[in-house]
DNA sequence: CGGGCATGATACTACCCGGTAGGTGCAAGA
DNA sequence: TCTTGCACCTACCGGGTAGTATCATGCCCG
């Protein structure tokens, strides 16, 4: 088991030959699709017209519309897990690393539209049963990723209980109101074009000030 | 134009001469299919199945899934505004208004949970675009209803700014985190066999408690 | 008792879509 | 100039699924 790729950061489902750049493409490409239709409702075709290209170029790089879908969950939380997890791990007081943990949390849904949203709004569903063994692994391992991001939220919560610095609440309970106002972005939120830093900050901040006072005590 | 129905409350889109229980065996069965697979890759066959019943019986009580999947979410609508309207029309002060709307939307998100969660995860997605005209309508409908929720929670809220009883905000603004937090009830909450009363009360009030704290001057 | 109608089953059709097989063009080395 | 291999395309297949056309079975009412 020495040779065994990291396993906190399980490996892309993409063919192994395959190049990144064009590999990224395809991601980004059926993660718009993604968005727009949903998973089912989306077919190979979309993906390829959004690339300028036939599902030949697709099937080059994946091999199943199911793997580029779990690529995109499995990007989508490792960029958030990249963002959130130093701030999680900072000697702020507990009130403060929240906070930033919201902010940096709502900025990068609204940054990077598509894949979070296609990240939020689920999985498991979409592939239930009907996946090959290889699959069923790259499933685990996006669901492990997503507990230990919330995990991340749970455990400042409970220091902050320790200390005094937030209302007694059950960490596990509480977290889920929080984050479902943040990910709730992904169902009214739509990106515009001229729309930039200023308004996504002034999104943001509401969702600080509203789950920052739903803590006090 | 005198005996146009009431438009107000949009009409049903199952076949004119279809039975309510005939037809409601129909939405029921549909809901519970759709929320475990989602609409496009549910078919019909298996809302049949789950009757114990043939294509057959689908179609004689509704033309399309499609029709099948606006009147869900007009039910699931309706039964909300029925359930809402009248305590935001109470003459009680905002604070506890807005606490018993979120307390009664919580509770009736649980209580119908196979309708309430196909009808939170969103429509127009799933419809874009390979619509007829009448269903047109029914969603346009369905759309002016969720509007017309969401201005109940809207104004409340501005109400309670003007009389200090909420910190200065947004209303636009601040009504998505609180719908947010609640909808998201519907990701994360499964209903169990057992679990009754008592677990989804303590499900409501932790909404409650943070809902109305963060909106606290 | 017989006709009509609501209710539903059976047996299709036409089409769409994921996935595959094999080919083509082009760039880089030798 | 020949060769090799990558990147991608074309053409197709097979299974699944929405929707339809038609037939069977009661139940109510005269």
């Amino acid at each position: 088991m020495a040779d065994m790729p990291d396993a906190a950061e399980p490996e892309s489902g993409a063919r192994p030959a395959a190049r990144v750049e064009g590999r990224d493409a395809i991601l980004e490409a059926a993660a718009a699709a993604f968005t727009e239709r949903g998973y089912t409702a989306t077919t190979i075709d979309d993906i390829a017209d959004r690339l300028g290209a036939t599902k030949g170029r697709v099937y080059h790089y994946y091999r199943s519309k199911a793997d580029i879908f779990l690529d995109i969950h499995r990007y989508a939380m490792q960029r958030m897990l990249d963002v959130v997890s130093p701030i999680a791990r900072s000697p702020l007081p507990p009130a403060a690393r929240i906070a930033e943990m919201v902010r940096a949390h709502a900025l990068l849904l609204m940054a990077s539209f598509p894949f979070q949203r296609v990240s939020v709004q689920g999985l498991e569903r979409h592939l239930a049963g009907r996946v090959t063994e290889r699959q069923r692994n790259a499933l685990d391992g996006v669901i492990r990723m997503r507990d230990a991001y919330e995990a991340l939220f749970i455990g400042v919560l409970e220091e902050g209980v320790a200390t005094g610095a937030f209302r007694p609440l059950v960490a596990r309970r509480a977290v889920k109101p929080i984050l479902g106002s943040l990910n709730w972005l992904t169902v009214w939120y739509r990106p515009r074009p001229q729309e930039d830093a200023g308004a996504q900050a002034a999104i943001a901040e509401e969702m600080v000030e509203f789950v920052v006072r739903g803590l006090r005590p």
